[in-house]
DNA sequence: ACATTCAGTTCCACATAGTGAAACTTAATT
DNA sequence: AATTAAGTTTCACTATGTGGAACTGAATGT
C-alpha cells in the first residue's frame, strides 16, 4: 500500500515519492497525514514540502492548511502526454474504431505495473477530459491491463506480476499470480485478451496490445461495454476491428517521428 | 527566454527547471541540445538526466537518443487537475453556458504568469483532450490573461506583468507594458475583458475573472468566436451569461470541499 | 483561567548526497 | 588513420540536505 517506485536514495526520488503519495490520496492532505504514511523525519518532510511548494508541485491551501498536487503538474503533463504517451498518434484510429464500434475505446500504457489510461472515447456521451486521460487502474483485472502484461518481456513482466495486489473486485477476479499467469498465456496464444466482469460487475470488454514491430508493448487498445448493452460473445464479434487498429497504431507510431529541430 | 521560476537553489528546484525546459521544447530534446540551454555543468546535468529518466519524469527513446517528458507525470496530473483545478468543480456550469452561446468556452488559471487552459468546451466539434488542458498561453494578449491580470493583487501582478513578452502576435497586440496596464485599467472598471484578434488573427473573446469573494483571482472565463463567425458587438450579448457564470463557479468553488478523510 | 496535547515551525551540528573539472570511451566524420 | 563531437565515468570536495531536539501557538480538556 506505500512504497511504488524503486526509489530509495536521491533527494530527487526522495520528493517525487512524496508527490505521489499526495497525489494518489486523492484529496488534500494535512502535512500530518503524511508525515504519518512515511519514514522521513519530520523536518525533512517539511522542508520537502516547502521546496514542492514553492516550485509549483504541490499546491497548499492556507484556510483548510492542505496540500495538494500543484498545476506546474498540468502544464508538464500536457507536454508528456503530446510526447510521449500513443494518445495523439492513436487518436484518428480510435475516433474511427469508436464510431464503428458504437462503444466506449480506451487507450492505455504501461506505468510502474500499473494501468495508465491515455486516452477515452465514448461514443455515447462525448467529452472526458484529464478527468480520464491519466487514470490508473489495476494491471491483473482489466483488459488493457492484461494485454499487456502478456506480451511484456521477461524481466519488467514477472516484476508486474509480483507487484500486482490481487485484490478482489468482484467474484471474476483472478485473485492470485497463478491465476493470472494462466490467463497471460491464453492471451498470448489468442493474441488479445477479456475482461470478464473483473473489475466491475457488469462491465465487460476485450482488449488488445499495441507492439511494436510485433513484439515490444507500447500500449493497449480496448472496446468496453456492459452486460446490460452487449456480451462478450457480442463484444467478440469486433475483434477484426480491434486487432486491425491496434497494428494500425502500432504501425504510425514506430512511423511516427517529431518534426526535426531546425538549426539556429 | 530562459528562466522561468524564482528557482536557483535546491537540487529538487534543479531538476524541475530541467524537466520544464525538456517540456518546453515541444519534442524530444538530445542532451547535448539541453546541455547547451543551460548553465550546469556536463556531469551533474548528465546524473539529473538519469535520475529523471529512472523516476519516470523522463522517457528516454533508446534508438533516437532522446529525452521527452515521462508518463508518470500524466498520471500525477490526472490528480492535480482534479484537486487544484477549478475544472471539476466548474464543468457543469460550463457545460451549460457552452450549450447557451453555441460557442467555445476556455476555462483558464494562472501560472507564473502565463495563462494555463484547464479546460474548453467546444460547442461545435467535441473533444479535445489533454491536448487542450494543460496548453499554456501569453497572459498580456489573451482574453483570460488580462481579466486575470487586471484583478490581480499588487504585487504579483507588477511581477506578472514584468515578465511578459510583448510579442506582437498581430497587429493587434499590446506591445508594452504601458499599454497593458492602461488596458487592465479598463477591464477592472468594466469587469470583464475582450481580445481583439490581438493573439490569433480573425479570433476574438470576451473574458471574465473568477472571483473569490469577489477579489482573490481564481482563474477566468472565457468565450472564444472568430470574425466570421461573429463580431465584438454580437460576442457581448453574451456577456451578463459569461458573468454570471464566471461567479456562479466562484461560488461552487468557495463552497466547495473534498469529502473528509475518514479515520483509519 | 490554567494545563495539556498535538500540529507545525525553527535551529544547528553533522555527513550524506550532489557537484563539476577532467579524463575516458564510443560513434560518427573527414 | 586522424579528428571531432557526444556521451559516460571518475573522484576529491563541499554545498546541500539531514534529522534530533527544542520551540511556538492554537485547540481541547479540566
Amino acid at each position: 500500500m506505500t512504497a511504488q517506485r524503486p526509489s530509495g536514495d536521491g533527494t530527487i526520488a526522495k520528493a517525487l515519492d512524496v508527490l505521489d503519495l499526495v497525489a494518489g490520496m486523492q484529496r488534500p492532505v494535512r502535512f500530518a497525514e503524511v508525515l504519518a504514511q512515511v519514514s522521513i523525519p519530520k523536518a525533512t518532510l517539511y522542508r520537502l514540502f516547502q521546496t514542492l511548494t514553492a516550485q509549483g508541485m504541490l499546491q497548499y491551501d492556507v484556510d483548510r492548511q492542505t496540500y495538494a498536487p500543484g498545476l506546474r503538474l498540468v502544464r508538464l503533463a500536457h507536454s508528456a502526454w503530446r510526447q510521449s504517451s500513443l494518445a495523439p498518434i492513436a487518436r484518428p484510429f480510435i475516433d474511427k474504431l469508436a464510431e464503428k464500434a458504437g462503444e466506449t475505446i480506451h487507450l492505455a500504457q504501461m506505468d510502474n505495473g500499473q494501468v495508465l489510461y491515455v486516452d477515452k472515447r465514448n461514443a455515447a456521451s462525448p467529452i472526458e477530459m484529464f478527468s480520464q486521460a491519466g487514470k490508473v487502474g489495476p494491471g491483473y483485472c482489466t483488459g488493457v491491463g492484461k494485454a499487456m502484461l502478456a506480451f511484456m518481456s521477461q524481466e519488467p513482466q514477472s516484476q508486474a506480476i509480483a507487484r500486482q495486489s490481487y485484490y478482489a473486485y468482484t467474484a471474476h477476479t483472478l485473485t492470485s499470480s497463478q491465476a493470472l499467469e494462466a490467463e497471460l498465456a491464453d492471451i498470448r496464444a489468442e493474441g488479445f485478451a477479456y475482461d470478464r466482469e473483473e473489475h466491475e460487475p457488469g462491465i465487460i470488454c476485450i482488449a488488445a496490445p499495441i507492439l511494436s514491430n510485433g513484439t515490444r508493448v507500447m500500449g493497449a487498445l480496448s472496446i468496453t461495454t456492459s452486460v446490460q448493452r452487449s456480451s462478450l460473445k457480442e463484444l467478440k464479434k469486433l475483434k477484426p476491428n480491434l486487432l486491425e487498429t491496434a497494428e494500425r497504431i502500432a504501425e504510425a507510431a514506430t512511423t511516427w517521428q517529431f518534426p526535426e529541430p531546425e538549426k539556429g
